[in-house]
DNA sequence: CTGTCACAGTACCGATCGGTACTGTCAGCC
DNA sequence: GGCTGACAGTACCGATCGGTACTGTGACAG
């Protein structure tokens, strides 16, 4: 099928990234074999362990490219230029809130693999990594908004969004999204001295 | 070695829960195997089956004897009887966090074996039932305190305790919990009318 | 003394795992 | 036309997986 494609090496290596991406992410990274994984991505293992050394870079390299993604379309939706005041921090909550609610969402592919991937520390670093850009928008938004200690508010509010994720994976209703936006705002006005 | 023991057969059984539950902690459902997790407990494969059909099964006793565990300890740190007023429900936050703070705690054992096994419906069941038991708590906790709408109260709480379990995890750093506890004091004051 | 039962130890089964080697076949370039 | 390189497909490797079968042994009951 379609065997006369140019060959992009680059277009192949994009395609078992993406394969490994959604197999991973759907039954995790024990349950899916190179085997699959290059079957499913229409190539074959050699050309898989050609642009991955390993599976465990397969991983790291999934979750890095994945974090970034992430975190490129985190930032662009909740653009500071479309809300301002408070509004601008709880876009934040309102856009995840929608993400979570998505079919076939249980929970952060970051904190999933973690736990797959239990004795790999550059995965851990991975995911350090992508909770301290949550941090780093959070402040972000944050700025400019006369709270007294601007670090320990994103700090709680990074445990809502968290927990949010947590939550509607397992008992598979969405509005655990709603409470933490609630939350979110309750915090904020608390955190504000003009209350 | 000990061969002269009396053939208990709870004890047998008992023995390999509790090597499992730890292996299983440790290192994943899927990274470790059921040969392992005989000749730890020092039993043989012929007794694992005898007390546990599968290893799904051995997971999911396994998972179910941890929950009761953990919410019969955790009633028992945060009676009632210990404070009163608001640190009533702090108090919650204050067991929660030097349990995340102990070395090796690599977050909630439940969780986490949901994202291991991630089809089987029975641990999703199980998983789901802990959270209930952890929000039947927090809203026994917050009973007489005069707030205005305990039961969202109480999944907003739930939020920062899970929360606060992924970041410890995550971060390695154990200042979360402490976060939770700040946020949940925050939270319980903005939601009591008297404020 | 003689069963019976729970048990440890071990060998084994088919399946699947991650990873390697080899073959054939296209496409583009000289 | 001949060369090179990326590619799919397949066979294969040793290791390990979950699960079963068998053997020997010690403790207890009759």
């Amino acid at each position: 099928m379609a065997q006369g494609v140019p060959p992009n090496p680059s277009a192949t290596r994009a395609r078992i990234l993406d394969t490994a991406t959604a197999l991973f992410y759907e039954r995790g990274v024990h349950a899916v074999g190179v085997n699959e994984i290059a079957a499913a991505a229409g190539a074959s293992k050699l050309s898989l362990y050609r642009y991955f050394p390993s599976k465990a870079e397969l991983v790291r390299a999934m979750l890095t490219e994945h974090s970034d993604r992430i975190h490129a379309w985190l930032a662009r939706k909740t653009a500071p230029a479309t809300a301002s005041g408070p509004e601008r921090v709880l876009a934040v909550f309102d856009v995840l809130t929608e993400w979570f609610a998505q079919p076939g969402y249980h929970g952060c592919a970051i904190v999933n693999g973690v736990t797959d991937t239990r004795a790999d520390p550059e995965v851990a670093a991975i995911a350090r990594a992508h909770l301290h850009r949550y941090l780093d928008l959070l402040e972000d938004r944050l700025a400019g908004l006369a709270v007294a200690d601007p670090g320990t508010l994103a700090r709680q509010l990074l445990l809502l969004i968290e927990g949010a994720s947590v939550v509607v994976t397992i008992e598979g209703r969405t509005d655990a999204g709603a409470d933490a936006r609630k939350a979110a705002a309750a915090l904020l006005r608390a955190a504000t001295p003009a209350s």
